[in-house]
DNA sequence: ACCCTGGCAAGAGCGGTGCTCGCGTTTGTG
DNA sequence: CACAAACGCGAGCACCGCTCTTGCCAGGGT
């Protein structure tokens, strides 16, 4: 049953439990960069070598705070969307998400620097913290398919070359459709359905929005231009759900 | 009126800038906030002490890194919009401005970390960088102006309160409005004018656009779905302008 | 019930960092 | 010409990430 059945290694467990959190404190004060073994081993009062034992190195440590980070954040996505009673209300889920993305990092804004932030120096994330990663902008894309397949459009469809052949080719965005349909978002849409790239590449768009201004808040961009950032983002939400045609 | 006669002063200079373009040659490969003063004092062949002649601290090296790359970025998106002969051709000066935009954060991943990532901890910057910083916005808020005061309209203003009184309360961007006010951009419009909240907050939604899909460009969170982000830029710009509607 | 294997903490050591101080030298100027 | 300012150097302090070796002690196989 339980692999956490000794002593030994439930203590390993609550260990790992009580370094990852240090972790996640010292990110908010240190930066993910300048993350310090050391410091988290004091912390957790342990000698630094002693911490090798649960993390092989400091990179190791990293991948597991960027996996449960991505992982928190993509949860708090899904848990906000689906919360809404109403799944034809589209801009409240709309505007649910964006709100719980943004309270989220706002809450954990060392972990937003890990996640969104330069990356680490000398640091490349491994193969398994893409998926997580990727779980907030299919909860974006899932929100502007169902809209788009009520009968939604949005207000404006730039036709390509509209303005002396500067439109995208169309293969600009093919790796992102060939994951949507891999993931089995969107389904019923095949990736030859002219609707998917005019969902996702919409749904891309506001997935950048939204993390550009929760960067330029955590960054310190809006200091003395953004008098309330909960509200602007509030307004930028709703603002892009028109754009997109979405809007109830 | 050289103010640098003399050979001391002359070399001070050239030290100086040696100094400034090897640190900044170090922040593409380092990262911002791993910056080392003593590397840069190998790099231009001195002794790490002698680099506080010229620098009295690691932090007011960044603070010159700082300026120099927001005046060098901001320079960037004058020019660019500046090189369109025809003025009322606001597309074209938007394209213009947001391509040169990422073509030198392409060109300078280094300073864009600097700049746009995660803040450097335990440094905080002088009130000499938001002025610089601002330039960039300056440069998008007077074409969506320009487009404005030409007759262009948003296809979709929200109207407040429309979706169950989520609408933002009008002081959200007051600081903005003064900014923009104080500095005399969009001359002859006045705070009150209700035309101009509604040109800044455009701008200002369209500037975190920009900076939004360059920062997943440089920091990995496209690789995998944006297949090529030069185009896919171009593609950002244009639904802009034509959500904004200032699109010919 | 024994003993031995393996998880674990401790500490020394290496090379790196920002920054300070005292030294001798070079350079511009009164 | 002599004095003072500017300059480069090297040692030194306290910190960092990381490696390696040493010794302790609990668990499991026989």
């Amino acid at each position: 049953m339980s692999p956490a059945r000794t002593a030994r290694a439930l203590a390993r467990e609550a260990i790992t439990r009580e370094i990852l959190d240090s972790a996640r404190a010292r990110l908010s004060t240190d930066g993910a960069a300048a993350l310090s073994l050391r410091a988290v081993a004091r912390d957790v009062e342990m000698v630094s070598s002693a911490v090798y034992r649960y993390f092989p190195s400091r990179d190791a440590l990293l991948t597991a705070l960027l996996i449960e980070s991505y992982d928190e954040l993509g949860t708090a996505a899904e848990v906000a969307d689906a919360g809404v009673a109403d799944r034809s209300d589209v801009t409240a889920r709309w505007l649910a998400t964006f709100r719980a993305v943004r309270a989220w990092c706002v809450a954990h804004p060392g972990e937003f620097g890990l996640l969104y932030g330069t990356p680490v120096p000398g640091y490349a994330a491994p193969r398994d913290t893409v998926d997580p990663a990727t779980r907030v902008v299919r909860v974006l894309i899932r929100i502007v398919g169902d809209g788009y397949a009520a009968g939604a459009r949005p207000q404006v469809i730039p036709s390509a070359g509209a303005t002396s052949g500067v439109a995208s080719p169309p293969g600009t965005i093919a790796p992102a459709l060939d994951f949507v349909a891999g993931h089995g978002l969107m389904e019923g849409a095949e990736p030859s359905d002219p609707e998917l790239p005019e969902t996702v590449r919409r749904a891309v768009m506001a997935w950048t929005e939204l993390f550009g201004v929760i960067s330029f808040e955590l960054f310190g961009h809006q200091v003395g231009s953004i008098a309330d950032p909960e509200a602007w983002l509030d307004e930028v939400a709703l603002r892009l759900a028109a754009d997109l045609g979405i809007r109830a």
